[in-house]
DNA sequence: CAAATATTTTTGAATAATCAAAATCGCGTG
DNA sequence: CACGCGATTTTGATTATTCAAAAATATTTG
């Protein structure tokens, strides 16, 4: 069984992958989402690559293979899984959810995945709208034509169908503006030059940076 | 914050201790218990003692302090209650819910645990009839008046509250036969010298030998 | 009480994961 | 195309946890 440790690095190979739309990703980058340094990214790489877990070149970057990616995979599951199960058996909140389940996804049998999953019926994707892969092994529709707020034009009615960033303070901003996965709004304004989006969400008028609006996928609708 | 080892050998010390009823727990039996050889324990009760969690006395043994034993049972307390949200929650069995917690005990955080003891009514035992400690880090009424069913008068009536034992196969087989915490049963028959004790529990007759009997514990009713 | 036996500690070594700092590589720019 | 800078890899060490086997200490027994 892999430890704890591979598990980590396996999870941030891709979702660096999938972030960075690239199937390769670089020390550099891995150094810093698994927070080490990059000379111990550098001697996991050869770990895993002994390990058949993934393909790694000196100076160019790693890639999973198959077996990494399923296990990757696996792990995505369980910590998505989990977030769900959390919010909904104890009502804690989306901010709260992902640093708890970063600890439990690697404490957790698959037994207790699969009671979860019939448990919550089933479901594609977790609190903040990330798709829950499949128990074997299938990442299922990333949202598949959700586009980041930020992109969106300016008369438009969108719903919002993910949240890509998972820090607590960003998610609860969201919450109190009422900018939750499943929320529609109506997009008023979006200046390429002022790097800004408002939009209206119930009653109110919401203005976002782009930066931030970037992290919200939504889907237009009507 | 110590480390899931630190934990796992503070709370065998404070297991041992209760099961033994004696503060000093040697290096023999916390080898047994924690699956390591003698010299790992030696060195690791150092550790302990270096830390301020116990007390080491070479060829004695060790006993927890203050601080060792409130962390030993914030371990347990965590334990007891994933034992029971498992079982309330997923419905799992009561012989699956012991492996399954002992991963997850080092993985979730206190607010998740008070969380969870809220949710499940601030309960007082696990499934198995184990004491829950509370939060505040006492270890409340030990069945206070609760004795083996091996040492059960023959004519008697009893209540079982307790399960000592928690390999799945002997659960399972209390399960089978019906002696579950919260059942009554009538003892009907109970030799030192055959080394058996045979109840009638519903309308059957179970009989459990002395060694299995140990395991049970009951309060003697009416 | 001394020899045999059991338990515990020590010793020497291994593995996994990590760091800091030095050495190396690769690429864009002048 | 050489130079230099940023990214990457190497090197040398450290920490935590573990083991097996040897040495030391306790305990039991004849």
């Amino acid at each position: 069984m892999p430890s704890l440790t591979v598990e980590n690095y396996l999870k941030a190979i891709l979702q660096l992958a999938i972030a960075t739309k690239s199937e390769w990703v670089s020390t550099g980058q891995l150094a810093t989402t698994v927070n080490v340094s990059p000379g111990t990214v550098t001697s996991m790489l050869k770990t895993l690559a002994e390990s058949g877990l993934a393909t790694y070149k000196p100076y160019e970057g790693v890639s999973l293979t198959k077996a990494g990616r399923t296990l990757a995979l696996r792990v995505l599951r369980r910590h998505r899984l989990l977030e769900l199960f959390l919010v909904k058996t104890l009502d804690l909140t989306w901010d709260q959810v992902h640093a708890e389940a970063e600890n439990m996804e690697h404490a957790v049998s698959d037994m207790l995945i699969e009671r979860i999953d019939e448990y919550l019926g089933r479901p594609e994707a977790d609190p903040h709208g990330d798709p829950i892969p499949s128990a074997d092994g299938l990442m299922r529709g990333t949202g598949t034509d959700a586009i980041p707020l930020s992109s969106c034009p300016a008369p438009s009615r969108v719903r919002i169908v993910r949240v890509l960033n998972q820090q607590p303070e960003f998610l609860r901003y969201l919450t109190e503006t009422g900018l939750e996965p499943g929320a529609t709004a109506t997009i008023e304004q979006n200046s390429a030059e002022g790097g800004l989006v408002s939009a209206k969400i119930g009653k109110k008028i919401v203005s976002l940076g782009h930066r931030a609006a970037e992290q919200l996928l939504v889907e237009t609708i009507r």
